[in-house]
DNA sequence: TTGTAAGCGTTATCAA
DNA sequence: TTGATAACGCTTACAA
């Protein structure tokens, strides 16, 4: 590179159709679609291009054929480890078939969805894969125009821009909270993540809302609770329904570490769990399993997601499907000690 | 898109020329450079962008100014939290500069490591991270004759292939052993992860046994362990340490959720910590805090690694700096109820 | 301040 | 089976 940081004299396509004495087009010919040259061309092109170090040049390439395989990512956070299973299933397939995954998180912010968004489609990536269900106009308006196939994969959304790969958070909520009603518990407490752009921690809700009124238990809205996530926040919302009097003799943690933070606090005030109070949590961290009790929670086909999104993404794109796909994932309900 | 996956009738800079009257390369400057046209033509442009519904083509401009804004990243697992943090601190900073993050995983193989560097090149990449330190002779042959600036960040290697950004995994394993030196333990075990493929490791390792020589205690090959990641492998290390006759009064676990689990195990038996044993950990996982009791480990600026490698990247890629560049992070020993 | 012309390194198309 | 030629959509270099 130049001091500019322009990238300088390269070994091009030319280099090695010069050294195995072939056109250009011989040697993208051999090394597109090797059976469609002869032998000998094959071994020469293949020869020149070890000989030379030849690199090919995939934007060159994408210009002049109007493809790509890169594939573009919005995720709320890269941080959270939810999320990060979900990307290694994408990126397990990806890498399976050849191609590149290209990274942005959202920080949760519909804006910034869009200007990655946008910023995905200037560098004309084959596809999309979406966390988030919300979207700006703008940025479904630049979708559309722009012909890319979308996976949207945060919940079984009802009215998806393309395709949906998820498992329904109301269907897994309100299957939780039924459980825990059929195991006897009367003032089940509930605790979600922020509503406002999360339809995610929406559907939760609604889930445990309708199972609520489904076993004809009433509705206690000192019962809910609506918290940011992390250890220290399931410790507060712990408290805060324990003390609100609306007496829960069960807790369900809808959201990230909550219930992890909820249980510990119990431990180090020495309440038993389920004695004192009973606590189901939402995802299938590895943990979970592993304290003392271990704790009733939901398996959730983090990782499935990632690699089913992935998959109808390169069936669309290579043609091998076309119109709506909406693949409902399964989750599970994995019972424990702390119910 | 038509059938074969080829975008079709996208809108060219052209269109937005025609609208406003004005050359592409006006257009082009508009958009680039917006000092360097009249105010008139700038708000043409801004018009004519926005009526046609523009979204520029950098593929087209990164082969024509043979630079691009997309910096490729290989990790050797995406799911392991540990990086999740690295990632997020590059995304930060790259967002920040209007850069893109193109992300890769090796599995831990330094063959898949050598094919995702390939693949980034062919796209053209600005720059490389690595988190690992070891590569295929072919890797860095290719890396060094592309030019592309190059941060490792997984240890302060002493032979770097071009720039780092890390901490010192040996000197940080020094300190912890030292600091249970000073607290009075004597038979101090340790547990690390595959030192095989993995200089991390090792360096710990050597670390540990650096410490050990420093202040005269003896070497004994029943107090150190070698074990895969996990909870259970934690647990398995602490009960094999426990029962192999070496009677350790304390473990330092050197590797991911070691010691979490090792923990985890101490509660499901009632042993006392640290009582019966004391335990260490090296990575600041929230969790660590809020055990019973809280766990004694190492902060390591996991954060701050990724956004000081996107930071030195980004300055040698803009021409702001050249030559070695080797930035030592801070690592801290946080003390707790376990030691 | 604006425009013209010539690439950038590939692949599509069509002809040989 | 191979090659010549013309795109692909933009930016560089230079001219007006």
């Amino acid at each position: 590179m130049d001091a500019a940081g322009k990238r300088v004299g390269a070994v091009r396509m030319r280099d090695v159709a010069l050294m195995a004495q072939v056109s250009t087009m011989t040697v993208s010919r051999a090394l597109m679609h090797p059976a469609k040259v002869s032998p000998d061309v094959r071994a020469r092109v293949a020869e020149a291009v070890s000989a030379v170090g030849y690199v090919a040049n995939k934007v060159a390439g994408s210009l002049s054929s109007s493809r790509s395989k890169v594939i573009g990512l919005v995720v709320p956070s890269i941080e959270n480890s939810l999320f990060a299973s979900t990307i290694q299933g994408i990126s397990d397939v990806l890498r399976r078939h050849d191609h590149q995954l290209m990274i942005a998180d959202s920080g949760y912010s519909p804006e910034a969805e869009e200007a990655a968004i946008r910023a995905f489609l200037e560098q004309r990536v084959a596809g999309l894969i979406l966390h988030d269900t919300t979207h700006t106009a703008e940025a479904v308006t630049m979708i559309h125009r722009s012909g890319v196939p979308v996976v949207e994969n945060g919940t079984l959304t009802a009215s998806p821009l393309d395709m949906v790969v998820s498992y329904s958070n109301h269907d897994a909520a309100k299957a939780m909270t039924l459980h825990l009603a059929r195991l006897g518990y009367r003032r089940i407490g509930f605790v979600s993540l922020p509503l406002a752009t999360n339809e995610r921690s929406r559907d939760r809700r609604a889930g445990y809302r309708a199972a609520i009124a489904e076993v004809g238990l009433p509705e206690d809205p000192r019962l809910v609770l609506e918290m940011p996530p992390g250890l220290a926040s399931g410790a507060e919302a712990l408290l805060r329904l324990m003390e609100g009097g609306g007496e829960p003799d069960a807790i369900f943690f809808a959201g990230d570490v909550l219930a992890m933070g909820a249980i510990l606090e119990c431990l180090r005030r020495g309440w038993p769990v389920p004695g004192k109070v009973a606590i189901a949590a939402f995802d299938n961290f590895d943990l979970l399993g592993h304290l003392v009790p271990p704790v009733t929670t939901l398996r959730l086909p983090r990782l499935e997601i990632g690699r089913r999104s992935a998959e109808v993404l390169l069936d669309r794109i290579q043609g091998r499907a076309a119109g709506a796909v909406s693949v409902d994932l399964r989750f599970e309900i994995i019972h424990r000690g702390s119910t």
